[in-house]
DNA sequence: CGCCCACCGAAG
DNA sequence: TTCGGTGGGCGA
């Protein structure tokens, strides 16, 4: 230690590591970074014998009780999450019952995260290894072998040298006989861009002529030369690439010049999100009525800080939001704004790059890691628009004034599968707690949570019931499946796709040159096949479900596990070859319709014809220019699609949405029908939408037909509250799964009984869900269903981790796996 | 017996 | 998540 060090205080942090552990680990600090370590800021740090990148929580001098290491160095000079996002990430980890380190691993774009790898370096002063490989000697005879060619191998490769998985005894024996050594790498993924830029060598500029002469041997050198001139009536550092992109040339053609010593090459930083400068469309005006909408939610913003704005299907929502954009960028502030689903953030940036130019800026999980650290930076310093789906609530808002999530009764928002299991709209209410900003909440039906806040008045509340422009909604008319008397008899029910109601209607728009949407929320050709002489049915092997056939491929999937086979043509139980697909998805609409329609232009649009990048935004600009007249597709078509020349919706089977075994089955089915009937008519002309269905006297479908969201709901209400159902009561779902079946009921058995013992008839099951199997791995879920005060619901979830530590502390249970679903959708 | 894997518990 | 310790199965 250096002296003028002595007398300074030690000093420790906190450290939040990307790891399911429990608790912030502790290190000492390096007398070198005493100054300099600050909350929020990076550090690398070491754990067993790797590295990782950790981000510190907290700074102390009073010695902590457990023993700590130094940690090896500080990456951020500056910090890189703010203690309101901290702050944040802990809420997270409580609410939703995870650790911080899960929430860091979604929080922190991948770039940010780094770990070490180990690297294998054959140690120079070793002996060379008998060289005659003896049995036993093979594998070390290996390793020196693939140490000779390569400086460093990774403990992957190396697996795959020695085939085998575990190394590290092998490698621990290495090491102790001094054959080799290993070193931690801990790579910084984020690399900053650069590019090349040219200019002329300043003393050129006035002397044209005497430059010219040095290139008059060459036509080529001669017409770049003067295109750089040229382009640098625009530029004072020109970029290559634009260069490159106006005049045909080449590198060598360039890099003469610059040996003449007339330019001079220099690479740059630049930015990888390029974002296209549009023109801003001067201030569109807000109709009458969006104008009533806007200034109602400025006069209650004034009381209260959380507003539902409901508005119908083409109501213009999106004028209003920006509208109350413009006012928080022209006050300085930053706006978050929420879509649901990456593929809609796309469509919609456009729109708001017309409004806001390039102050937008657009983020999600599926963008490379260095675009993202690069939106991660310019949020950190201010930019004013981020469009986004749900991990954009993790950026480092400075000033964050307004969040909108739009669509805010959309599944979506939730996050499924790896913990945290968040809920992107509930988490930003409680972020703009944090930062004291407003947040609007748009939807055209909201969920039943938001509605229940607007009648406790716990939220705002503004309503928009006029369509934009002259548009109607569209006539909504249910078509019965059910084959009439006559005939019974040469119909089966499930064969029937299209209704003739449906046919004519699809001819006559499309013979008028209008467009038509299908919607059958399933992919696939059919769900199932079955055999009638006996009762098999196709399943996957790993998963209990049956496999989808999928005939543009040939091949059988399940859509749990991605497991494929050729398609079966025979039952393998009876030989029988009478087999049948049972049900339809989009894949079979396809063909039959192309049977009734072959002069139609079709498109499909789904999971499966959606792979690549582009594909979106394909379908979008075929669909405006007119170059399909039907398109068929999941989901994936109720969303965001705004088409003018839309007249005519059909929902085939309607009745499949209301199969879910789920209390929001009808929520979701509402949100849905609505959702794709108002992708119809957006435009003056008189529309249509067609719902099919085997139940037409359905209390929901009657309610979408008349567009009744009001009683819909308090129906709905009413039942929620009869049956303890959210919004009224608070849900935990519990997933217990083990890959040994009678295990894991005995385990999810022992949870049941703990949770049931204090909490009582709180707890239903255990129940064996739809999908029991799934990837070999057995399945039972635990629902917990309790009163929404917020001291109890604490209490319980603490109380729920005991419970499954007990149950995993049992002998033989350690390996049993609990998925705790908070506010599961 | 040595080798390998699966399982479990703990990491600062 | 990663990885060392442990115990059991298996081939030499």
């Amino acid at each position: 230690m250096q002296f003028k060090d002595e007398h300074r205080k030690a000093c420790w942090v906190d450290v939040i590591l990307p790891l399911a552990v429990k608790q912030d680990y502790s290190y000492s600090v390096p007398v070198d970074y005493l100054d300099h370590v600050k909350v929020g800021a990076r550090v690398e740090v070491p754990l067993r014998n790797k590295h990782y990148a950790g981000v510190i929580s907290r700074i102390f001098t009073e010695k902590p009780v457990t023993p700590t290491r130094p940690f090896i160095s500080l990456i951020d000079e500056e910090p890189i999450v703010s203690e309101t996002h901290l702050k944040l990430w802990r809420w997270i980890a409580y609410y939703y019952a995870c650790t911080v380190g899960e929430v860091m691993i979604v929080a922190l774009p991948s770039a940010l995260k780094l770990s070490s790898e180990t690297k294998i370096i054959l140690n120079p002063y070793a002996q060379k290894s008998a060289t005659p490989p003896t049995k036993q000697k093979k594998k070390e005879y290996l390793l020196h072998e693939a140490l000779q060619t390569q400086e460093e191998i990774s403990i992957s490769e190396l697996r795959k040298l020695l085939e085998q998985k575990n190394v590290y005894q092998f490698l621990k024996d290495q090491i102790n006989k001094k054959h080799i050594y290993i070193r931690e790498e801990l790579t910084a993924k984020y690399k900053p861009k650069f590019d090349d830029f040219i200019r002329l060598i300043a003393g050129w500029m006035d002397r044209g002529d005497e430059a010219f002469e040095l290139v008059q041997r060459s036509d080529k050198q001669t017409r770049v030369l003067s295109k750089i001139i040229e382009l640098h009536e625009d530029y004072i550092w020109i970029p290559k690439s634009i260069l490159y992109k106006q005049i045909d040339t080449n590198n060598s053609v360039v890099k003469a010049l610059e040996k003449k010593g007339l330019i001079e090459i220099v690479k740059h930083q630049v930015d990888r999100i390029q974002v296209k400068e549009e023109p801003v469309i001067a201030d569109q005006r807000l109709s009458e009525s969006q104008q009533v909408a806007a200034n109602q939610i400025d006069n209650q913003f004034e009381t209260k800080n959380i507003i539902l704005l409901q508005g119908v299907t083409g109501s213009g929502k999106t004028q209003v939001y920006i509208d109350k954009i413009r006012k928080v960028v022209e006050a300085g502030g930053q706006v978050l704004y929420l879509l649901p689903e990456i593929a809609l953030t796309a469509q919609m940036l456009g729109r708001m790059q017309k409004a806001f130019a390039n102050s937008v800026l657009f983020f999600h999980s599926r963008m490379n890691s260095a675009e993202q650290v690069e939106v991660w930076q310019k949020v950190l310093q201010g930019h004013p628009i981020i469009l986004g789906a749900r991990s954009s609530i993790f950026l480092p808002f400075r000033d964050l004034s307004l969040i909108i999530v739009d669509e805010e009764h959309d599944g979506s928002y939730k996050q499924q599968d790896p913990t945290p299991r968040y809920n992107a709209r509930d988490v930003a209410v409680y972020l703009s707690m944090l930062y004291g900003s407003k947040i609007l909440l748009g939807t055209a039906t909201p969920s039943l949570e938001s509605l229940l806040n607007k009648l406790d008045q716990k939220y705002g509340y503004v309503k928009m019931t006029e369509r934009y422009g002259d548009a109607q909604l569209p006539t909504i008319r249910i078509v019965d499946l059910n084959p009439d008397q006559e005939s019974k008899k040469d119909k089966k029910k499930d064969d029937t796709i299209f209704s003739e109601d449906l046919l004519t209607a699809i001819r006559n728009r499309v013979e008028a040159g209008e467009q038509v949407l299908l919607f059958q929320n399933r992919r696939g050709y059919a769900p199932s096949l079955r055999c009638f002489k006996c009762t098999w049915v196709m399943g996957c092997p790993n998963c209990d479900v049956s496999l989808t056939t999928h005939k543009f491929t040939n091949e059988m999937r399940c859509h749990y596990c991605g497991f494929r086979s050729g398609i079966v043509k025979a039952c393998p139980t009876c030989g029988n070859r009478d087999v049948k697909l049972i049900g339809f998805g989009t894949e079979k609409v396809e063909n039959v319709l192309a049977e009734h329609f072959p002069e139609y232009k079709i498109r499909r649009m789904d999971h499966d014809t959606m792979r690549g990048k582009n594909s979106y935004a394909e379908v979008i600009s075929d669909m405006q220019m007119g170059k399909i007249d039907i398109l068929i597709g999941t989901q994936m078509v109720t969303k965001g699609l705004d088409f003018d020349n839309i007249t005519l919706v059909g929902i085939l089977h309607a009745d499949a949405l209301f199969s879910f075994p789920d209390f929001r089955a009808g929520e979701k089915a509402f949100q849905l029908l609505t959702q794709v009937s108002g992708r119809a008519g957006r435009q003056q002309s008189e529309s249509e939408v067609i719902i099919q269905t085997f139940d037409p006297e359905n209390w929901i479908i009657e309610k979408v037909l008349n567009y009744d969201f009001g009683s819909f709901a308090a129906k709905e209400l009413q039942e929620r509250k009869a049956f303890k159902y959210p919004p009224f009561y608070r849900l935990i779902s519990l997933t217990v799964k083990h890959k040994n079946r009678r295990l894991n009921g005995e385990a999810s058995q022992i949870v049941a009984h703990y949770l049931r013992k204090q909490l009582g008839k709180r707890i239903l099951g255990p129940v064996e869900p739809a999908v029991a199997r799934i990837n070999n791995v057995y399945h039972m879920s635990i629902l917990i269903k309790m009163e929404k005060e917020p001291a109890r619901v604490a209490e319980i979830k603490q109380f729920i981790q005991q419970v499954i530590l007990v149950m995993k502390s049992k002998k033989g249970f350690s390996s049993v796996r609990v998925n705790v679903d908070v506010d599961p959708y």
